[in-house]
RNA sequence: GGGCGAUUAGCUCAGCUGGUUAGAGCACCUGCCUUACAAGCAGGGGGUCGCAAGUUCGAAUCUUGCAUCGCCCA
């Protein structure tokens, strides 16, 4: 009843605030507590489980975080009500190198760098952070609703993850999937560590083609010239230039087969070589063959044989094999090269390209391709058992079409870089003997090396991809977090075998970004399949990336971003999740656009202005009663409503249809139950006879509405529930039972269309008195001379309902004698009593347009009829229920001329 | 260059296996402060479904080609 004083107007705010406190507080987010079953009870079919995608530590609840972890909750919420143990894993994720630069630029400002504090005092500066100030999206999590079970809060770096991690590396490298070896990678000299293929990203930028003459050796001609040309983007590399490249069959260079160059300025003779991976179209047909500086070059190396000379430092700048050029950075080397060759005639000519350049998805430096030695995975024998459990169906993309994309992938996918050159990540668990040479691969830290007994061990520097530790999510979240306990759970050798696991592994649904297919989804494919020999997720879900109005990306630098928390802020976090959830189309782009929230701001007002009007026409006192009372066909007509609604919400959920599960609640909600329904209980409420069929309607709707709308509105619901009769402070919205339709009443509504038939009745006559502009106050009468008898006599009952629907006068149920304005039903006539007001005009108009609407409808069925083929090929019950319609349009037509003639006449 | 996806009202989108006069929200126009809600109610205008051909009795829907846009990979 306290709703009876408030505001008009619908305030969320504080509602967050109080729930979700109690939520938490009281457990709500616990299975255990909920099913009242423990881990050894509960059975895999009773459970369902999400792992949430770990946001990195250092980041903040973004536009994109906000529609996933929605979506996420969505699903718990919903399966939670349907009375499953639902558990969903929160966490975060160390992030390698953001991290480690996060704390670097606090550590500038001191005026320290990393390597004067050292490893060891730089990782405490890293977990003092993080106690500090990392970790600020949970507590944003917390803002949007997300019922995770903190109690099961994992972090990569923790204890037992680490421990995890350890105890995969050591086992892949027993098992011959992890090794070290010197090969091309890709290295940021930015962040001066190498990346995997995957966090390069391929940019398309304006360079230019420098096309260089290079000296043939010996006195060595071609085309009566002492050089030949060979074109160029990175001139700096020339210092690194081993070969000069050309394709078998290209004619016009055979005759250099065996002869020499030299590489400009530095005197180097270097070998003509043949080979197919040359593209003859590209620049003059010759390139440059540079190994140790690019991937295709580096294989040509590979190939003929050719040194491997490296001319860069970390950093990209030139090193002592560049000669003069040694100290400049690449950028300076490239532009004092370039003038060194103009000034000595050898550059023939400059041509401007477009072309694509790896950038670090990081850092956005440019990539230098760099012959390393690395930790590498080979991933064929993996990548193949994460292929076998997307193509059996043991997993699924929603939608399907990713599948494509990830089995293309899978096929070509190379060995994965797993070594990074930082000190914030899981170090690499290896050490080399400074006497015998030989790597030690271990769980516990070796002493002397096992191989020859010495003590001279130094680790290994590195630590491994933040994607490693990511890949193991789905298992090693649901793995004890004390480490003894880990291996007991896990034997060496075994698949993990645990209570947590059996029940929650596979989990139930993963829900994230396309864009983290490869770096994610499929590693942990990958690692699920090897460890626990099963699939790590049933269901997939893959959604979009949310875009500005104009279609853009959101990113800082185009300042187009959006704010989550301030948009929580101004219309509520329940109009806000409602918003992203409706606006989301399946598997395309989201297109932000505000004025929609704003719409769904208005939608939380109008269920909070419901929740009012029911309790301010509720008897003191009332409580829903256990028997249902006797209902009229009202009532039933908008139960039936509410169980059709119910399926859809169902349906739409199962197939991850997030938008028709919202707006089909939206749709009844505001347009069936508040527009139909309760326009029409305001007559029902002040009839004895129907006021208690009525009101156990009122309530049995709207509690079913809130639920279920709770899981995508969790506030609202929650808090407007609290004041319904009945409402305990036990019995919380978030787990009470996801509403059931009715099998006996969706059967008897079926075969009764007389409510829907007095709603068509009451929407005609407000449409024909908008048209002919009559007084809106003024109660007009009327007389319905419907064919439908059955009809008939339910409207002349109800009569009430159909003179508050269309403000009426007197309701009479014959054709009338004086002259009235018409209205021409499929299902009969209505005539309005308009006495001496009617406008000729206006009435001509509106029956011509009535005409023309009917007319249009005519054409298309006649034109259908008209063909004999139609009769002849098309169903037979289609071509009668065409024949019928047309009858039915002439007969209303007819009508309507006769209607016509008689206003002019 | 290879692949995927789009193209329906001014804007954002529904329209699934072909068959009512192609729908919704927002925006727009008209009229209403009708004691739940003006963040509301009632009514209205607005689309030759990107273009072209084909299949079919019948195409927004299926097929092919073209155009434009977006994304992924090289």
């Amino acid at each position: 009843m306290a709703l009876r004083e408030l505001d008009k107007l619908y305030n969320p705010q504080g509602l967050q605030e109080k729930w979700y406190a109690r939520w938490e507080k009281e457990g709500f987010f616990d299975y255990k507590k909920n099913t009242g079953k423990t881990d050894d009870s509960l059975s895999p079919r009773d459970c369902y489980s999400i792992v949430i995608p770990p946001p990195n530590v250092t980041g903040s609840l973004h536009l994109g975080h906000a529609l996933n972890h929605t979506l996420q909750d969505i699903l718990i919420r919903y399966e939670r009500m349907r009375g499953k143990a639902a558990l969903w894993v929160p966490g975060t994720d160390h992030a390698g190198i953001a991290t480690q630069n996060v704390v670097e630029r606090l550590l500038a400002k001191e005026g320290i760098r990393r390597e004067d504090l050292g490893r060891e005092k730089f990782e405490e500066r890293v977990w003092q952070w993080k106690a500090e100030s990392g970790g600020m999206i949970t507590h944003q999590m917390r803002q949007l609703g997300e019922s995770v079970d903190w109690s099961m809060e994992r972090f990569t770096m923790d204890e037992g993850l680490s421990h995890i991690v350890r105890r995969v590396f050591v086992q892949l490298y027993n098992e011959g999937l992890i090794y070290r070896g010197e090969r091309m990678i890709n290295w940021c000299p930015k962040d001066k560590t190498a990346l995997s293929n995957i966090e390069v990203e391929h940019r398309e930028i304006n360079g230019n083609l420098y096309f260089v003459r290079y000296p043939l050796a010996d006195g060595a001609t071609h085309e009566d010239n002492p050089y030949v040309i060979v074109a160029t983007t990175r001139p700096e590399t020339i210092l690194g230039d081993e070969g000069l490249a050309v394709h078998p069959e290209d004619a016009r260079y055979a005759a250099l087969r065996g002869k020499f160059a030299e590489v400009p300025f530095l005197k180097k003779k270097i070998p003509f070589i043949f080979d197919d991976a040359v593209d003859k179209d590209f620049g003059t047909g010759v390139v440059k063959v540079t190994p140790a500086h690019d991937f295709n070059d580096f294989a040509m190396g590979v190939r003929h044989k050719l040194p491997f000379t490296n001319v860069m430092t970390e950093a990209a700048q030139m090193n002592e094999n560049a000669g003069p050029y040694k100290g400049l950075s690449r950028e300076e080397c490239r532009k004092k090269i370039v003038a060194d060759l103009e000034a000595a005639e050898k550059i023939e000519k400059i041509d401007s390209i477009k072309h694509s350049v790896g950038h670090s998805y990081r850092s956005g430096a440019i990539v230098e391709p760099r012959l390393s030695m690395q930790w590498f995975v080979k991933i064929r024998p993996l990548a193949d058992k994460a292929t076998e459990a997307v193509k059996s169906g043991a997993t699924e993309f929603y939608p399907k079409r990713w599948e494509n994309l990830f089995f293309d992938w899978m096929q070509k996918i190379e060995d994965w870089c797993i070594s990074r050159q930082l000190w914030w990540g899981h170090q690499i668990p290896a050490w080399y003997c400074g006497a015998c040479e030989k790597v030690t691969v271990s769980m516990v830290d070796p002493t002397e090396c096992p191989h020859c007994k010495a003590q001279a061990l130094t680790r290994d520097k590195d630590v491994l991809d933040t994607w490693f530790s990511s890949a193991l999510w789905p298992f090693s979240t649901l793995m004890p977090r004390d480490t003894t306990k880990i291996d007991a759970v896990w034997p060496e050798g075994k698949v993990p075998q645990s209570d947590m696991l059996r029940n929650f592994y596979p989990t139930s649904t993963l829900v994230t970004g396309f864009d983290i297919i490869f770096f994610w989804v499929s590693r942990m494919l990958m690692m699920g399949m090897h460890f626990m020999q099963k699939t790590p997720f049933d269901k997939v879900l893959i959604h979009s990336l949310v875009r500005d109005a104009n279609r853009q990306k959101m990113s800082k630098s185009k300042g187009n971003v959006v704010n989550p928390l301030e948009k929580m802020e101004e219309y509520g976090t329940d109009a806000f999740r409602f918003f992203l959830v409706s606006i989301m189309p399946d598997g395309k782009d989201i297109i932000y656009d505000e004025s929609r929230l704003k719409g769904y701001q208005a939608f939380c007002n109008k269920i909070y202005n419901t929740a009012r009007y029911l309790l301010m026409n509720t008897p003191e006192g009332y409580t829903v009663p256990a028997n249902r009372p006797e209902l009229s066909k009202i009532d039933l007509y908008v139960l039936d409503e509410l169980y059709a609604t119910i399926e859809k919400c169902d349906a739409a959920l199962a197939g991850f249809h997030f938008s028709d599960y919202a707006l089909a609640i939206y749709e009844f909600l505001w347009k069936t139950f508040c527009d139909q329904y309760i326009e029409m209980s305001k007559v029902a409420l002040k009839d004895a006879k129907l006021k208690d069929g009525a009101l156990f309607t009122l309530y049995t709707v709207f509690s079913a509405a809130l639920k279920m709308l709770h899981p995508v509105m969790p506030f609202i619901t929650e808090e407007l529930a609290s004041y319904l009769p009945g409402a305990s402070e036990k019995d919380l919205l978030i787990v009470a039972p996801w509403p059931r339709p009715d099998a006996d009443i969706r059967r008897s509504a079926a075969s009764d269309n007389q409510t829907a038939a007095m709603l068509e009745v009451a929407a005609k006559i407000r449409q024909v008195r908008a048209e002919l502009s009559v007084e809106p106050g003024a109660r007009i009468a009327v007389y319905l001379d419907l064919a439908d008898a059955g009809v008939q006599k339910f409207i002349s009952e109800h009569a009430g309902f159909l003179q508050s629907l269309a403000r009426l006068g007197e309701v009479h149920f014959k054709k009338p004698d004086g002259k009235m304005i018409r209205v021409v039903l499929k299902t009969g006539d209505i005539y309005l009593d308009l006495a001496a007001n009617i406008d000729i005009a206006r009435e001509k108009a509106r029956i011509e347009k009535e005409i023309q609407t009917i007319e249009k409808g005519k054409q298309a069925v006649a034109g259908k009829l008209n063909s004999p083929q139609f009769a002849e090929r098309a169903p037979a019950d289609l071509v009668e229920a065409e024949k019928q319609k047309l009858a039915e349009y002439n007969t209303r037509l007819d009508a309507l001329a006769q209607m016509l003639t008689s206003l002019t006449g």
